[in-house]
DNA sequence: CACATTTACTTGTAAAATGCAAGTAATTAT
DNA sequence: ATAATTACTTGCATTTTACAAGTAAATGTG
């Protein structure tokens, strides 16, 4: 993976280049909605996503220092992915995209209670998530 | 360009296969906070985007309903795009990658001012470009 | 009215990113 | 000691993106 040169000096240009893949936003969901925190776990997603892509798209995350890799806990076997402190600020952005997708198109079931939350009180979910993802990142690492 | 097959139920999932490529969003970055309408001034984008990739992306942009052809008013030679409300809604997602990029990020001085705006009043900036934007579309079509 | 220019594209091909299937090395469980 | 887990890597096909050039309709210019 080489750097990546700069295609120009616009915020949202950089910010695309970070994490505006097909794979990057979706593993920083799972990272931060769906509690995920392994390799195996996040290969498990529901997109299916390639090992290889996978493992490409978590060192560049780590290289943009959106994620970091920590020693797991319960074996060296596992390793530790968890959001960085710029990685669990995307979740405004995460937030955005959800509330656009409840306006526009068909929500399954399952996932309109979180959506809900999220439209009822935005700086409230917000605030909470982050809490939750700080306080687990504590269990984990003690 | 075909239909793509849905990857998941999840709504960012989704949601990505509209814009979450490489140019969407900065093309709907240049028809919201740039002002641009026709396919010249987007092509001659900071970050140099290849025509025919822009022509792929605007074609699919309106087939997700996000921009919409109109006939230009000064040449029929001219075509005028603009972004559709289901466009103007993806604001609040620009708004917050540029400020995550604030945060993390060199913005250059060209670029702060806007972005401050953003940061000091975050909805106050996004009914603003809404109002600005569509007064414009009123403008272009009278 | 002829001719150059502008405008919005398309086409061909090279390069890069992604997808798929299989394999490997270091743990860990039995 | 052996099998299973875990986190990857490798090789190759397919798809997407990039670059350079070309085209057709509409418009501006002498």
């Amino acid at each position: 993976m080489k750097t990546q040169k700069k295609r120009s000096d616009c915020p949202v240009s950089f910010s695309l280049e970070a994490f505006g893949d097909k794979w990057s936003l979706l593993i920083v969901r799972d990272l931060m909605l769906h509690k995920k925190c392994t390799y195996g776990e996040l290969a498990k997603s529901d997109e299916k996503i390639a090992t290889n892509i996978l493992a490409a798209r978590l060192l560049s995350l780590e290289e943009n220092g959106i994620i970091q890799k920590l020693e797991h806990p319960d074996s060296k076997a596992k390793v530790l992915y968890q959001l960085t402190q710029k990685g669990i600020d995307l979740i405004p952005i995460i937030v955005e995209i959800n509330l656009w997708a409840e306006k526009y198109m068909e929500i399954p079931e399952k996932r309109k209670e979180l959506v809900s939350q999220m439209n009822a009180d935005k700086e409230g979910f917000i605030r909470n998530s982050i809490n939750e993802l700080k306080a687990a990142h504590i269990e984990k690492t003690k």
